[in-house]
DNA sequence: TCAATATTTCAAGAATAATTGAGATGACAA
DNA sequence: TTGTCATCTCAATTATTCTTGAAATATTGA
């Protein structure tokens, strides 16, 4: 993860439509969500607007695409945001552990790290 | 943490500057650093300008500051930083625990967990 | 008290980003 | 091959955010 990247993913988390769809996309897991049931999630939100939007959530490689039919389908992609963490909590601890731990503890409360999986 | 805060704290990280200075009070740890010294470690920042920059970090609970003398000392709000994650990737794991494990190692490469902290 | 240092506040202009609505594209089914 | 559905693209308008420079505030030492 890049400065200029991880600027591209706040900036696209800074918008309230955007960041309810990463968080709606998070929860869907990997099968993820069509353009139009991501919609018709959000309230009052025209087609374009959506498009607009998913674009840029695209463009900061907080989501993935495919075609399937008709439809668009979005997934969140996990990769980038955890790139995005590592990268704003790198060094955090230069000589003081203690102090960073908390958002280990909130992570964890996510899930469990796998047992010997490499640290990114 | 609340979806406004989350998004005044995601737009105060989207830009340049501010999230170099987040990036450079993480690394300072708790003593902090002087808005001055800030500035210094930034690229051509008038003193106004850093003033802005900072004041929309502090608004966001991003950093924190203290008078000490003539100068404001600021440092980094861990506190923000890991409930930011939290709200991020809260219920990542709906029936797919492991999808979201490569947040996890993220963080972890930080520093390990403090035992039988309680999860946030 | 006066001057110097450190930082903030304010207003104006410049730069970026979001919304809207109309029209285009791509996939499928009759 | 025509019609319909799902989604995207484009250009214009509106809204928000950033930078600049001048002036204000707070702290300290002479």
């Amino acid at each position: 993860m890049h400065e200029k990247q991880a600027l591209d993913a706040f900036g696209a988390l800074s918008q309230e439509t955007r960041l309810r769809i990463v968080r709606l996309l998070v929860t869907a897991g990997p099968e993820g969500m069509s353009a139009g049931a991501i919609g018709e999630a959000m309230d009052s939100a025209s087609s374009s607007r959506m498009s607009f939007h998913l674009s840029q959530l695209e463009q900061a490689r907080l989501v993935e695409s495919r075609r399937e039919g008709r439809s668009i389908i979005y997934c969140a992609a996990l990769v980038t945001l955890s790139g995005l963490v590592e990268f704003l909590m790198r060094d955090c601890c230069q000589g003081h552990p203690e102090v960073c731990n908390p958002a280990v503890a909130a992570l964890s409360s996510c899930c469990e790290p796998t047992k010997g999986a490499p640290h990114v």
